[in-house]
DNA sequence: AACATCTTTAACGTTAACGTCAAAGTTAAG
DNA sequence: CTTAACTTTGACGTTAACGTTAAAGATGTT
């Protein structure tokens, strides 16, 4: 690890072939954390080369950026994460299950168990959602009294 | 612990002469997690009684919830908790400075002194609500495609 | 006084989310 | 072809935030 960006193989700029290196720089991850979300599933397992080297894409660096937030911003467990952005191994994994039943009533029921655990993200995010809104209520309310503080203090 | 709330000592209710097990299921916390606060320095360290039992007053039961908001709400850290209430009593304070102070113009710097502080935290739950929305709007979407999908199925 | 409950401190165990190090293979560059 | 830089897979180490158990003392009840 001597350059930070470009010191390897392809010059081409090819939308979807970046090395760890590369990822761990643009995401502010290390590599040692992009191989650990790849082993809990956090990650689809990258592309290799032919020398076994992960090659990640576009998308795994937006997911990437989708679980920073998640996890900084939120403070979301890993797990829990895993469970929100079950879009894509999800989905596909369903869609699989769909193509192989053919009874359209147990197929809704299976649409319908996901929508529980969707539902139930939905009311910890809004409980979340309240309670930070309680409480920069608090905050403001604050720097309300403090403003009239100081027109009172200025017309003296 | 066999009763949750008030199998010991004392008939009066006095104000600020709580035992570890009523904190603890008043709080939601672990007699452990109570310890652990105070061991980290989260929690004043608390009275004792001669017995050198631990006695909580209504301001540490006060304290424990804005630390409980912190961390699940927003995901802190306890260290970071602890920066965030140091800050709390910071304004305390520079309130303290305050009242002994005379001067309207120091008076008017004070506050916006502490004003900053203040505008700081509300950036930060502004970022973390403006996260939280976003994730909300990308679940409900993803409920909508799932009631698309469930009604394409029954119209067949 | 005996007893069941509560409390104390001390110390070791646990889980998540990585960090760090070692041994070995890969690649671009000289 | 050699070499420096990059990568791989283990595997063990670390930190936060507690859980759990143990040994001993305290308290109110019988």
């Amino acid at each position: 690890m001597v350059d930070t960006s470009e010191s390897q193989i392809e010059m081409d700029k090819h939308p979807s072939c970046f090395t760890i290196e590369q990822v761990a720089s643009r995401t502010g991850l290390t590599r040692r954390t992009l191989r650990y979300y790849e082993e809990v599933g956090l990650l689809p397992a990258a592309e290799r080369t032919e020398g076994n080297y992960r090659r990640y894409s576009e998308e795994d660096i937006q997911r990437l950026e989708h679980i920073k937030a998640y996890k900084n911003l939120l403070g979301f467990s890993l797990h829990d994460i895993r469970v929100l952005l079950a879009t894509d191994q999800e989905r596909e994994v369903i869609k699989e299950a769909y193509r192989q039943e053919t009874d359209i009533e147990t197929k809704i029921a299976q649409l319908a168990q996901t929508d529980v655990l969707i539902e139930q993200q939905l009311q910890l995010v809004d409980q979340k959602i309240a309670g930070l809104l309680e409480m920069k209520a608090s905050l403001q309310e604050r720097l309300a009294r403090h403003a009239e503080t100081r027109k009172r203090l200025q017309d003296s």
